[in-house]
DNA sequence: TATTTCAATAATGTATACATAATGAATACA
DNA sequence: TGTATTCATTATGTATACATTATTGAAATA
């Protein structure tokens, strides 16, 4: 049992590395869109039981991953390229949606201290970096830690929640389209403004301006969508794209 | 296997059959917020083996009314009051975003018709008819339809699904509080009111005027919210609530 | 050659057995 | 009397066996 653990090295349960591992075959295109999901496939592939295989497949039909059949089972859900803007869009909504309530609610002092600290390391990494896949995978982590802060100050479990399952979709996700970005010879200027954005935001925050924080969450968003505009138009950097074998 | 039969008489699946049951136990108040849900004690009142309960569970868990416990098996989820604002606020920013759609998206001429016949029903319902029970239930079926159609004039499945899933939540959803206003003396006028905004909505998506037609639908929820606050005043109506029990 | 039928095969849905981990009660001890 | 500890009981997580339903492929017929 010595690989059956998680990130923290506990002992993780079987159902656990089945979902991870179903998910990775289904993020990384080995199971393609329309796909009948076997589960005694699965089984033999993973070295688990059909107990946690089938749990992992209702967790991953809740997700959105995979819809049952009629008939029985499961198959592999596809993504037309305006389910994929709808997603973005509704990702910006929503956060939208917790960026005013963090505004309209009342915080304490030091509560967007923290949020600010990722503000001023993202410029800091800005600054300093080049063009390298590092300060990418850096800026991905800092980007990450900025929206799940945001989310947070709504101080709305429903909302975040609600959040979380649109997300799930990582091409809707506020990472979606970082990576492939990465590769575009806008990057910067993309970067640019998205910083801007997160710091308007907080500043909107701040000011208890609620209806500007929604409305500048909304626009943000926009930037993903630019995004997978300029990769659709030129597929080549779908594979930077986690999950762009389920867009068809 | 007699009573094992969906509405339409077909046979219906163990899972189904759990699932509903569990989600009408949760929902009836017989198990309570915080109490874990004991597998076997399932087993025994459904008469269904351990594996349909199991994927119930599971599918429970994604919907929100129970939560996994550390320890291992699930318990009944509890809502704050602000949950329950903050998901009815949801469901508006969804389905004003499903508004927004319908008009943006070119629809064809007949498109509206089938929604603008709901109107007319409606109208006439409200005309002709009473106070009784039967005129209240009457209305949760249009008012279901009408925000049934409205969510596919969206004509996005990603937007949809994401209604559906805030609306699981029973007094999240566009009827969780209709009863209850029914026994209120302000009943008649909110339903007007409510109606309104229903033609308001259709006619704004007619004329392509987004913005409009998603701030409607953002407005239309807040009814459910006052409907709500009315209800938390005097909790003797929170029985006509579905799922009120699990309001704290 | 295309189509339908039928049988073999495989897949899913369900029940259940087993192992391990958690809970609670009773007892020993301070 | 209060607290800690041990042990019995119970619950969950997992594997697997079984029955029923779907699917596939071959054979027969038009």
């Amino acid at each position: 049992m010595a690989e059956n653990t998680d990130r923290a090295g506990r002992s993780a349960s079987q159902t656990v590395k089945a979902l991870l591992e179903l998910r990775e075959l289904i993020l990384g295109g080995e199971l393609r869109p329309g796909d009948r999901i076997s589960e005694l496939a699965i089984v033999e592939r993973l070295g688990v039981s059909r107990t946690p295989v089938r749990t992992a497949l209702v967790r991953l039909a809740e997700e959105g991953f995979i819809e049952e059949i009629p008939s029985g089972g499961f198959a592999v859900k596809g993504f037309s390229e305006r389910d994929v803007f709808d997603a973005i869009d509704l990702r910006g909504l929503l956060e939208g949606m917790a960026a005013r309530l963090a505004a309209e609610r009342s915080l304490s002092a030091g509560d967007l201290a923290p949020i600010r600290d990722v503000l001023a390391a993202t410029d800091a990494l800005i600054a300093e970096a080049g063009d390298n896949e590092e300060f990418f995978s850096g800026y991905v982590a800092l980007n990450g830690r900025f929206h799940e802060m945001l989310w947070a100050l709504s101080d709305s479990p429903v909302v975040v929640r609600q959040i979380e399952r649109v997300s799930a979709l990582p091409f809707a996700s506020h990472n979606g389209f970082v990576m492939a970005q990465s590769a575009a010879g806008e990057a910067r200027t993309i970067l640019a403004v998205a910083q801007d954005q997160h710091r308007c935001v907080v500043d909107a925050i701040e000011a208890r301006e609620g209806a500007r924080a929604e409305a500048l969450m909304r626009e943000h968003a926009r930037l993903a969508s630019r995004n997978l505009r300029t990769v659709l138009r030129n597929r080549t950097r779908m594979d930077l794209v986690k999950g762009g074998s389920l867009i068809r």
